[in-house]
Formats: structure tokens, sequence, C-alpha cells
DNA sequence: TTCATACTTCGATCATAACCGAAGCATGAA
DNA sequence: TTCATGCTTCGGTTATGATCGAAGTATGAA
């Protein structure tokens, strides 16, 4: 009987992977890029263009161009509301994701987060330099007191560049493996590069890996010692 | 690459045509067998075969065996709650089927949303109920206040025995024609049963639509005045 | 201007899964 | 027993669509 509403179309928009990993991300209600959802389902950003122009064709997803960005966010709380269902009876039926691969240990160790560091290592150097009063937490806000400054400008990073981009300084990122807050933001960007650029550690090509060399794993240690 | 329950599963069941038609058939309430299912879909035994057993292991589905027959139900109230949602979400973006035939004037004046009453006449009792006290809403929940306990008496519902069963005797449920709430759970059940036992309204063989005699819809629309 | 970044479009490859024919199993009837 | 029905399993075909490389467009920065 071929009455109502089609439900597959919807299904099969979710049901890929690639986009019920955008989705879910969406899902804290922040408006996202289109390069920082495809870094998180994995994908190039040809396959996420595609994805992104499925959803909104289908009202799933609004976008909103500022500059070279695409901003990308859910269409309205219906949406978001589907999802939580969803989610609600994938939980009660034990679907969660499968997450075994032999990349999967070098993930939740260090990976890029988009462009900065996250996994154990990302949330290790977040903790530490909390820990030593080089961040200041204001409730969801982050700051760089007058002795981190000292701390990065140490380590080889010009702040002033940094402070010149319109990105905000510090942003605390929440990260799935630890459940627990690393830095984003142009600092934790900065503080990324400078890593490869001090040969510490190197991404591996087609994978959100970070590798450390065993040198950068000592000065990495040393540098950031546990709380 | 992200934690938790994984709803691409669940969108990919329900993304398939033939899948999304013999759970659409399903909502219906009524249990089929896998043949009723592949005609209704449109597929031959085999295919249907697969689809189902899919379902089921999925938890969308249960199955019961009688004699050589098997029939297959919707698992439980959630899953054709989340149903009616995709439903209300396709409709609200104009993703219609491409066949909407003549019943469709009928589905969206009552019918059933798996086991109780939807659509104008399921807005209505809902709103009716609620406008006289019978019903309250605290945030998510519904409660049967005192008044509405001497009300559904009153219908000839039997509270004690709605109260057994472990599922909630309120719950709200979207409604996809009418985007309002409407009244799911166990009383939900109780009294879309009620109307049936008073010869107020049947079943439309085949298809989600209840149809009112017109003795029955004068005694609904007494009972259940607009607010 | 030139270069870099962000994103899209095109084209081709490739993996998945929907599908059905044929055969097999289980149940019930004669 | 034999036959019919309801459903499942197996095997092979085919269509869909997810993916990425390469090239193109648009915006902003130098």
């Amino acid at each position: 009987m071929k009455e109502g509403p089609d439900i597959a179309l919807i299904g099969s928009l979710i049901g890929d992977p690639a986009r019920a990993n955008m989705l879910t991300t969406l899902m804290t209600g922040k408006a996202l890029t289109a390069s920082e959802l495809a870094a998180e389902a994995g994908i190039t950003a040809q396959t996420a263009s595609s994805h992104l122009s499925k959803l909104e064709v289908a009202g799933l997803l609004t976008q909103r161009k500022q500059g070279r960005h695409r901003y990308f966010a859910l269409a309205d709380d219906e949406v978001g509301n589907l999802l939580e269902a969803m989610m609600g009876l994938a939980a009660k039926r034990g679907h969660m994701r499968a997450r075994t691969g032999p990349r999967d240990p070098a993930l939740r160790k260090a990976r890029v987060c988009y462009n900065h560091l996250a996994g154990d290592y990302g949330v290790r150097m977040f903790d530490s330099m909390v820990a030593r009063d080089f961040l200041a937490e204001e409730g969801e806000e982050i700051f760089l007191t007058e002795e981190g400054e000292g701390f990065v400008g140490e380590l080889g990073i010009a702040l002033p560049d940094l402070e010149k981009s319109r990105r905000p300084l510090c942003r605390s990122c929440l990260d799935w493996s630890e459940r627990r807050t690393h830095l984003a933001g142009a600092l934790g960007t900065g503080l990324l590069d400078r890593f490869y650029d001090l040969g510490w550690a190197h991404r591996i090509e087609g994978s959100r890996v970070v590798s450390f060399t065993s040198e950068g794993e000592r000065r990495f240690r040393e540098c950031f010692p546990e709380a």
C-alpha cells in the first residue's frame, strides 16, 4: 500500500555511516564547516560535499555561507529529535558502533581532531597545562594565563601571529575516546603544528593518526608531565 | 569514528523501500505473515525472507511461529513511534510517495498509529482531555489526573488492567498529518480498543484507516468536545 | 597581480546488497 | 506414504551509490 510519507528516503540518508557520523556530530547544535564534517566522518572533501548536498536537498541540514566557508547545521529541532529517538532505539537494542580495527589503538593514543591534537595525548596535554595554571577555565571559555604565555613562547610559538587570526585562541573540544576536554582553537592548532616542526610527530597519510617518534614522545612527556 | 549508538544501522534498515513498505504496513498494529508482507512490498518470498530476518535480528520486528506461518509485528511501541516521527519529518519536507490515493483524506481524519488513535481524531481526543484537565502535561511526561481516572472509568475502561502491564500508561506521540501531539501508551491503546468494542469504529482491512460509523462519530464528538 | 584555501563538479572504480531462480527444509493434509 | 504450502538457504546477476583523483570555481590574503 503506497500511502503516506516516504520514510525510506530519510532512512537511507541516515543509513549511510558517513552521513550518520556527520549528523551525529551536528547534534551538538554547533554549525560546522564542510571540511570539519569531512574530517569527522573520515572521508575526503569531495565525498563530503556530495553527502552534504543530499542532506540539504532533503531538508535535514541548512547551510550558511560565510566567506570561503560553508557552515552546516541541523535544519531544526525535529531533525535532532528524530536522531535522538533513533539513538535511543539503537542503544536499547545494543547497536553500538563497531570500533575494531588495527588503526584503532593508534587513533585513541593521538590523532588530529580537524586541526588540533586529540586522543590520550591531546587530553594529557590539556590536563597538564591546566594543572600548572597555564590555562584557566571559566565555564565554557578557556584563557591562556600570563605564565601560559611564557610557556608556549619557550616552546617556540609566536603568539602574536596566532592572535591575528579571527579564530579564538583557545577553545575546548570534547574527545570521543577519552570523553574529556582537550584544547582546540588557534593555540591548539599552533601547538600541533609546532610538534610537526620540531620533528616530534608526523601525520600518517590518509588517516587521522598522529605518530610520535620515540624522541618526540620523550620530549612531549617531559614537556607535559602528568598532573 | 564516533562513540555512541549506531543510528546508521537502523537508518539503513528503514532506508530500503521494500523494508520501509513492510514496516509501514505493520504500523496497522496487526501481525502479518511473511507472504503477506512480501506481496505488500512487491517482492518475492525469498527476498522478503532476507529482509524480515534482518529486521528481526536488529530488533525492529518480532516473529511468532504458528503452524506453517510466521507472523511478524513491530517489536514494540518505540519502533512505531520512531516510524511515525520519520513520517512526520518526511511529510513536512514534502517527501511523499508517488501514489497518494483516494484514501489519503480518510488517513488524515483517523488512523491507527501502531496501536492507538492518530490523525485529526487522535489529536482532538488528546486536546479535549487536556482542556478538561483529564490529562496533565509535565514536560515530556503525561499523567492521568484523578478526574481523568473517573472519566475513562465511565467510558468502560478497566484501569487496573492497563496498569498491570509494564507499558507506561500515558505517552505522547507526534502526529505526522496534524503535526501535533496525540495520546499513546497503554491508555491510548485501551481507548481505541474500547471504541471498537462500543461499535463506534472499525478498522478498514489492509489499511491504517479507522472508519467511524455515523453514530460512533456522534458519540465521539459528544465525548470529546472541542476545547 | 599571485597564491592559498574552501568547496564543488566530473569521471571512473569498486563494493555492497537487493533481487530472483532453484533447491531444500518443515509443517500439515490426504 | 505422498503431495502441497510456507518459508529459508544458496548461488549468481545486476544496479545502486559511496568513494576518490583530477580539475574547476569562488573567496580571501599577500
